[in-house]
DNA sequence: TTGTTAACTTGACACTGTCAAAATAGAGGA
DNA sequence: TCCTCTATTTTGACAGTGTCAAGTTAACAA
């Protein structure tokens, strides 16, 4: 029941851990079981008996990073001056400061997600949605006082997380920034100005 | 100087269009050096001679896709309607047409791309720069009648550029798209109106 | 203490990228 | 025609990868 017994306290956790110390220090290349394994102190076919194989290990470290995306967010709305407009900007730039913070990660959660969810039937895949949503959840709360009445009610939330995530993949990665033809504006000079529903 | 010569007729574009298939086919964990070199019919040390190893190879890929990606989007933009707004809704809507058609590739070109860009010093990296600049171009182009006057003239195509390639990231690779709370409107909805210049 | 089971180790296999050395084909000059 | 000579390709080897099978060890229950 309890996972700290045995030889290792708990190689589940530490595993994922070390892959995600390795995915930021050497890219998704140097993410690798024999490396995490090594990193935790085991043999490298111990994490066999807690994961379902790498893309496993990998769902597990995507999880977590959805965990950390999230929490990252909530922080940056917590002290977020108040009114609708301040705490969605709060929210895209919790979105940015993980991608930046992240940068390895972050571009791993979102290259493999939908890859590695129709080779794993573990229960990592319902933790992996569940984080996943959650993190969506945040993202779709800061957006519902901008949502439109009509028929279209997902189209703030959408068109806000497809603007944030773009400009987090193109232009969140290096530290100064910059388009083919000349620097990149901040994210709040972007952002439409949203109607009050 | 030509390269139809010696054995292979040109081994250096069979290896880039084996690459293509074997990433379309099986994702990027099947793209190898070996199995290029086997599509191709050679031994598998040829392609040493061409790339400056995987990596080489891997940004050469990169760059076949920015031109393709290029090719597909001012494809659209002649069958377009007269207009601006039309020109501009035609360009992401080729965007977007090359993310789900070679859903693969696109995802493994803006996966590695930065990456890659620190790993080789070939001219495959002066290749690269100039097809993802043009690809870019294209959809600059588009969005230059919609520029502000003011300070900020690249507002308005890094606002469109982050919110296609978001869209298409997000919500383009499956044929039937949906966030956790409901399906999502298509993108000509959410692209919002700009003012005129 | 004994037995049972989960956790871990050891060893092996096919596959990967990369390197060194050998072999081969094509082109240009005698 | 023959003969270098260089670019191209092949063969062979090496370390590293994921995964499987079998053996070993540790923790706990009876």
């Amino acid at each position: 029941m309890s996972k700290e017994k045995h030889h290792h306290g708990d190689l589940r956790e530490a595993l994922i851990t070390a892959g995600l110390d390795l995915l930021e220090a050497g890219g998704p290349a140097a993410l690798t079981l024999r490396k995490c394994a090594a990193l935790a102190g085991v043999s490298h076919a111990a994490p066999a008996h807690h994961f379902n194989g790498l893309v496993s290990l990998k769902a597990a470290i995507i999880a977590r990073g959805f965990r950390i995306f999230a929490r990252i967010m909530e922080q940056h709305r917590a002290s977020a001056a108040p009114g609708p407009r301040a705490k969605l900007l709060a929210i895209c730039q919790g979105y940015l400061a993980f991608s930046a913070s992240h940068a390895a990660l972050f571009r791993f959660m979102f290259q493999d997600f939908g890859d590695l969810k129709q080779q794993i039937n573990d229960s990592v895949l319902n933790e992996l949605e569940q984080e996943s949503t959650h993190a969506y959840q945040v993202l779709r709360e800061a957006c519902a006082p901008f949502a439109p009445v009509g028929g279209h009610e997902h189209s703030t939330e959408v068109l806000v997380w497809s603007l944030v995530h773009g400009y987090a993949t193109l232009f969140g990665g290096g530290k100064k920034p910059k388009t083919p033809s000349g620097p990149v504006p901040d994210f709040a000079q972007i952002l439409p100005d949203f109607p009050l529903r």
